[in-house]
DNA sequence: GAAGTCCTTACGGATTTCCGTAATCGAAGG
DNA sequence: CCTTCGATTACGGAAATCCGTAAGGACTTC
């Protein structure tokens, strides 16, 4: 098993939620833990420039803003910056986000190697996701193997950019300028109608506000 | 300090963490755990029945949905069906609401002794909010008492519920016809216009869209 | 009773949205 | 070479939004 483990969670009862587990779970004792990203980095790094580097990262993604400037303001920007240093560091994403699309874009672009909903069986979850991980698996949370892949809206980044700027009250005129000065294409009014008829049809909305309205509920921005 | 303490959270890992903080940190050992409102609240009433009683119930508000079925789906329930058999108890709330309003209503409508936010320093609180209701005080989160009220918007059920329906996608004359409909006045279209309009100041909003978007990151709906 | 305020309603107009049709262009394939 | 297909763009029109002005009613205040 792991013998040297890192949690990052800002929530300090979550934190010893997981240490406890994990411990108790699985019998790691080396479990240092974080409530800050750049806290979190630093650690990491000084370990592993001690030789004794970590083995796995337990990290949550969203973290709340406080006092302290950080430089990392997600787990996805500790993540990246950790595989710099270590990148065949083992991560494990412990997060509230349930929706596969969102949690299947980690294990595409950050190839992590397992995900843990917060959720009423984490316990379970986490300890198998961790055992599964050690063993080298790919280890999926059932929120996205049970959903099998029909339901599922995939965006690109256009489609994120454009529904970025209406939420933020922009006109789709508006849009096109922003567009065109930063040379981006495709960067007509009529395009964009396009792209937004789709997304109405994709996402059963009426209206933009609506598409934002069940977009943001789905955590998609 | 408390001998014996029930505590109700869903979330598996938060449930492990609140009880080794209280444990470690109050040296509290009989503390007894529950992942469903109905199970917390029978677990309390044997115990009340058998004259061994809680005396103090540490528990969340939202309860997520799962294949059990359950009588009470939130902690609201739960506080208020325990307070029926032991008005007395000793209720602290663990929960990730921040908005001041909301917390207050607590307070005023349950009468609950403490409330503690899920977040970065929950560790330290949770732990003074419990002595802070052993010695018989009330113990409001800093998130309450540092709040001043300004920059703090009132909605009304009015603008609550243009808000939804906004965000459900209906044109100004469907909620129009629906108000109609409903006999709820006002019910112009010139009215909500209006109202609208007074929502576009008070939060900084370029149009609906924008409007929703900035009301869905507050989760106000 | 008069004046002021607040809420509701009506209306008009500039702008924007939403959704058609249609033309253009490049890439892929026979 | 030609056809097909998808992506982009142009354009037009009905509907909806946004934002003025203005008028009427209920209420308070003097």
């Amino acid at each position: 098993m792991f013998t040297k483990v890192l949690v990052a969670e800002d929530y300090e009862i979550a934190n010893q939620g997981i240490i406890k587990v994990i411990q108790e779970g699985l019998g790691i004792q080396n479990i240092h833990e974080s409530k800050y990203c750049d806290d979190a980095y630093l650690k990491f790094r000084k370990a592993f420039q001690e030789n004794e580097p970590f083995e796995l990262l337990i990290t949550d993604l969203s973290f709340k803003e406080d006092h302290k400037v950080q430089i990392r303001t997600s787990g996805i920007d500790l993540i990246q910056d950790i595989r710099k240093i270590q990148p065949n560091i083992n991560v494990i994403v412990y997060s509230q986000e349930s929706r596969p699309d969102k949690i299947n874009m980690l294990f595409q672009k950050l190839d992590i190697n397992g995900y843990v909903c917060k959720g009423q069986n984490a316990v379970r979850e986490l300890v198998s996701c961790v055992q599964g991980v050690f063993r080298g698996d790919t280890v999926l949370p059932p929120e996205v193997t049970e959903a099998s892949t029909d339901n599922i809206v995939n965006l690109d980044d256009f489609d994120i950019m454009l529904l970025e700027e209406l939420s933020q009250g922009l006109t789709k005129k508006e849009i096109v300028q922003k567009l065109k000065k930063l040379k981006i294409t495709p960067n007509s009014e009529s395009t964009i109608d396009k792209k937004l008829s789709k997304l109405f049809d994709d996402f059963k909305a009426k209206n933009t506000t609506h598409l934002v309205a069940i977009v943001k509920d789905l955590g998609l921005l």
